[in-house]
Parts: C-alpha cells; sequence; structure tokens
DNA sequence: TTGAAAGCGATACCAT
DNA sequence: ATGGTATCGCTTTCAA
C-alpha cells in the first residue's frame, strides 16, 4: 500500500499508544467510551492524541464495523428544485448524526434507479432514501432485505422499509375548491405523467371536487402535460385553439403553471384578470412570478428532515415517531374571484 | 464484529479463492487485471463469483488502498438552481470513473465551508471540488497539501490545486453593451454582494462599457443587492422612489431580475414596454418568466463537467486540459428597442 | 503464473 | 481497568 502521500506522516492508534504509554486497546476505549479508563491514562492519552494530531482512520473503522456511516439518497433529479429542497431537508437531519449522505440520481427510471441502488449497496451504505421513482413497491421491499429503507411517495411499513406520501388528493381538492369558491365554473386541469401517481391523485382531486360541488366535467378541459414547463405551454395553445370557455386552470404542477402562464402572456391573455391559474409544489419561484402564484405547497424541505430522521432512526432500531407532513394552499395573486 | 444482518452469508476473496481452487491472490489479481490469470483459473474464478454472486467488500478495499473512491463536491447551497446545474455536471463527469461524489454544504460561510472540508479530508475523500465560497486561496493551497482540489470560482494553478474562473467582467460588458445597442442610455444596476467577486466583476463591466460608450455614470442609478429577488424588489422599489430616470435595468443576477420584475408589476409598469430587463446566470426559470428574460448565461453543466473531469485527472496524476467554457448572452424577451 | 503471508488501522474478546 | 491478540476482507510483496 501507497503510504499517505500528505506530509503528515500517518498515526495509528499504536502510535498514539506506545508514546502515552499504553495499549492501542485503551486508546480505543477512550476514543469511543467503551469502557472506563482511569484519570492518569486518560490525561496522557488526550495529551498525546493532541500532540501528535491524531485523527482516526475512517475507512479502518468502517472495515472493522462493517458500517460507512454513510446513508445513500436516491433522487429523480439533481436540478430539480423540487427534489433539492427535499435533499436539503436530509442534509440538515443528518447533520451532526455521523452519517454523510451520498446522492445518486435514478433520472425517473426504473432500471437506472436499481443500478444505482446496486451502487449504493456496493458502497456499504448504512441506509437507504429513496425519493419518488418508478420501482416497484415489492423491489423495494425486497431491497429493504439488504438495507435498511424510507421513502417517499410510496406507503410502506414493513421492518426495514418505511415510506410516505402526502396527500395530493386532498391538496387538489382544496385547489379546485378554492377556485369554485371564488366562483370558477369552468375550470380547465392540465394532468402529470398518466403513470405517476400523485398526478393521478390531483387528477382525481380535480374531478371529485367538481363531482361534489355539481359541476360536470368537461373532457376537453382536461389536457395531458408531463410536468414540465412546456407541456404547460402546450396545453394552453390546445386549450385555448379548442374554443372551450374557462376562467381558470389547475395546473399539476408549478412548472407546468409556469409554461401555461407564458403561453397566457404571448396571448395577450392576463392572468389573474381574464384567467386564473393554481399550480402544485409550491417551489420557491412560484412566490416570485407574475403574478405570484397560488398554489398548493408540499413542505418538502421537512419531508426530508422526516425522512432523514426516519432512517437514522431505523438503523438504530429505535421506533419510528413519523409526523407526515401537511399540504396547504397558499393563497397569492394568479387567482381572481369571478361572478 | 456483527456479521452481516442481512440474508447471504458474506462471501470473502477467501472463499471464493476455496471453491476455485486457487489462491486469494489470485482471485484478486483477476478482479484488478493486475496480473495475467491463466485462463483455466479465470473460467473457474469467473463461475464461482458468478454462483456465489460475490461483490468485492468495498470498505476492506478502500482500508487497503488507502483510498474512498469518493470524491468530495463543497458546494454553497443544496437549493440553488445555479449549484445544482453545476452538481449534475460533476455527477455526469463523474459516471463510469468509479468515483462517487460526497456532497456537502458551506452555506457561503468560510468557518462551515472549512469544517465540511475537514469531515471530507477525515472521510478520506481522494479529491476534492470547491464551487465558489468564502475560502481564502491561501487556505486552499494549504488543504491541497492533503487532498487535491480542483476549484470554480478562483484562478488558481498550483501543483495540486487548480481553479478557473468565468470571465463575469466580459458577460457584463455583454449585457450593457446590448442594452446600449437598443438605444438604452439610463440603465439602471442593481448589484450582488459587495463581498463577491462575480458581483464585483459584473458591476466593473457594467461601468466600464458605460464609459466606453461615453455614457456618464449615474450614482443614483447603482442600488445594492445580495442575489437574492426580494433585494430585485427592494431595488426597484428604491429606484423608483428615487425619480431617476431610466429604461432599462440590469440586474447582477436571475434571481435579482425576478425580484425587479415583480416590482415592476406592483406598479403596473411594463417589461419590456416600459422598461427593459436583463439579468445574469440563465437559471432554467428564466425562460419561462413572463417575457422570458434576456440574460447572460453562465454555462454551469458544462463548468462541472469540466470539474469533475479534472479533479479525476488530477488523482491520476493525468495533465489537465481544461476547455474553460464561455459565458454568452441570450437574447429573450425582456429588453425591447428605444430611440 | 501462482501461493503464502504480511499487513492496512481500528475494534473487541479474553484474560489478568 | 488494562493489555495481548485475533479479526475485518482485501491487496501486494516476496518466493517459488
Amino acid at each position: 500500500m501507497k503510504k499517505d502521500s500528505s506530509s503528515s506522516p500517518m498515526v495509528t492508534v499504536h502510535e498514539v499508544a506506545r508514546v502515552a504509554g499504553v495499549s492501542a486497546a485503551t486508546v480505543s476505549r477512550f476514543l469511543n467510551g467503551t469502557a472506563k479508563v482511569s484519570e492518569e491514562k486518560r490525561q496522557a492519552i488526550e495529551s498525546v492524541i493532541e500532540k501528535l494530531n491524531y485523527k482516526p482512520n475512517v475507512l479502518a473503522q468502517n472495515l472493522k464495523t462493517g458500517s460507512s456511516r454513510t446513508i445513500g439518497v436516491l433522487t429523480q433529479s439533481l436540478v430539480s428544485g423540487y427534489f433539492a429542497d427535499a435533499m436539503a431537508g436530509i442534509d440538515e437531519a443528518l447533520q451532526g448524526t455521523g452519517y454523510a449522505p451520498l446522492i445518486v440520481s435514478g433520472h425517473w427510471h426504473a432500471d437506472e434507479e436499481a443500478e444505482r441502488i446496486e451502487l449504493l449497496i456496493a458502497r456499504r451504505v448504512d441506509g437507504l432514501v429513496i425519493l419518488s421513482g418508478k420501482l416497484k413497491d415489492a423491489q423495494i421491499l425486497k431491497l429493504s432485505q439488504r438495507v435498511p429503507i424510507v421513502a417517499f411517495g410510496r406507503d410502506l411499513s414493513a421492518p426495514r422499509a418505511y415510506g410516505f406520501c402526502l396527500d395530493n388528493y386532498w391538496g387538489a381538492c382544496e385547489a379546485v375548491g378554492y377556485l369554485i369558491d371564488q366562483g370558477h365554473r369552468n375550470i380547465a386541469f392540465i394532468t402529470g405523467p398518466s403513470d405517476h401517481q400523485d398526478a393521478l391523485a390531483r387528477l382525481a382531486g380535480y374531478r371529485d371536487t367538481l363531482a361534489k360541488h355539481g359541476i360536470k366535467e368537461q373532457q376537453q378541459l382536461i389536457v395531458g402535460g408531463d410536468f414540465q414547463e412546456s407541456s404547460g405551454l402546450l396545453a394552453v395553445e390546445r386549450l385555448l385553439e379548442s374554443g372551450q370557455r374557462f376562467s381558470a386552470i389547475f395546473c399539476a404542477n408549478d412548472l407546468t403553471a409556469y409554461g401555461a402562464r407564458l403561453a397566457l402572456y404571448r396571448r395577450g391573455i392576463r392572468v389573474p384578470e381574464d384567467i386564473s391559474v393554481i399550480g402544485f409544489d409550491d417551489l420557491h419561484s412560484s412566490m416570485y412570478t407574475t403574478p405570484p402564484l397560488t398554489t398548493v405547497r408540499q413542505p418538502l424541505f421537512d419531508v426530508g428532515k422526516c425522512l432523514g430522521r426516519a432512517i437514522v432512526k431505523m438503523i438504530g432500531h429505535e421506533t419510528l415517531d413519523i409526523e407526515v407532513p401537511q399540504l396547504n394552499l397558499v393563497v397569492r395573486e394568479s387567482v381572481k374571484r369571478v361572478d
């Protein structure tokens, strides 16, 4: 093995032990508080550690303990504000626990996710946090035999696999309910990907809320999107071309709303004077769109904190006392009351 | 030591060797291609590995080789679209190299940065990528004695520390030059933090370009900001209250431009009909603001790829053939020609 | 080409 | 309370 190429000559427990006149075991015990060490030796060890500037070799600890003190985090995108919030939450939860996050992205592709997870497991992560994705629950359950898992965007409750969702259905009901409260009757909906659980829940919320208020659903007012801005833009163009009347658009997420808003702008249609727009997610930037976007807030940072804390507890065999964060409607300026 | 708690009984090189009827050394050699292995044994080993589903223990490899095959990445924010792009680039560059990124955030705070870096070094990262931040070049140079470093946002060129900047001065000149081309003479500037290198360069570019075109700089048209949306909003309000005339605003970054745009919107001032706005960065969302933002693009993803490739080469003692990505003006719809 | 054996640096068991 | 020693799983001399 190559010696450390840096300047300091790599001091080990044995070296510390030798200089302090004790055994390596004692040094280790002192370091980990595994057993009592006499005051006398404690001081000796402490001062030698100080003098030699000793730092335990994490790699050796890892091998010996069989743990890397690392949490694998599987996200779906490194550049999405949505996931970024959750990762920040995880990061915060992990601070001071001795665990560091190892982040990989699956890009919404089951095969890639599986591959990245194998990589994470090969690196001996002590736990796994999975943010959404396309893996089957069954796969995750299976994976959880090899490593404890906490997931977001799926309901799981096995010994070593726990997962929760936010109530997207409820959120969509709130959004549409609010629109109806404001006097809207002809409400368009731009959907998310049809294979996306949350997108489906939002669609269902839209439909049910309409029905609940005795408003007949109009097939032409529901147009397909994919959670990206471009699809919102396209959708509005189609909506406009269809000649259907509508006074409000519920967008399956904020990104879609941005695109929709731009399409409206291009046609000289004012928001909210002519048409109201409501989104879902509450990305940071939604506070600064023109007009600021009324939307359903997903507390992703809190979700991340929850997940981070949960995986640490699961690893420590503590009981998970999860309090699932709640969605809530944030009213800004993109919806106008009509009569 | 606890044995692996999962189902599979943890197969080692020795196990493979025993079953294949060879020595552990040979198995290792085969795995790493360190030396020639006879065809016969190669096959035997291969099939045993397959049958036993053997996976090398990375932790043991790490200890033995003294390397964690990990790259530490110090960012300043986990939720910034700006840094996220760079991290995605790094991630892409690292794919297939066997290195995984360990990401930490310094939150623009020198002490925190230093602390996080110590953490990274304690975890025996093989290299470090530093994204901006407030550390002194001297500190980085010193750190580079312990671990090779590649940095963005500073000019460095030591054996084990390389860093580059994008030409923010040039970018600002482009932006202001464009505004002047479009007939603007009274151009306001909302600055970035005064202790931020890039912000200063952009200010200098603004000033020099004005001067170059014989336009007298008006002190009241330069107002302080901090790269956040809220500061753009505030700045515009101050600008408006000052009673100064101006037909365009150059914002030190896109976030600031978002805030500025909202302030204008609130006052019923149209963009670009009444006032033109230009930003800096070209965040993803700038394509979908209303109107889409004209701005100076920072190719952060490419920067990230550059950095990722560079650190890998530096670790492998290869020569770094960096081609620093270029800024460029992207013209959209937030600037109008005036006469 | 191949094998035996010596570590890498820390931890933990077993004595004392 | 403390020390000796085996061990974690792999890589890599050194000999053959």
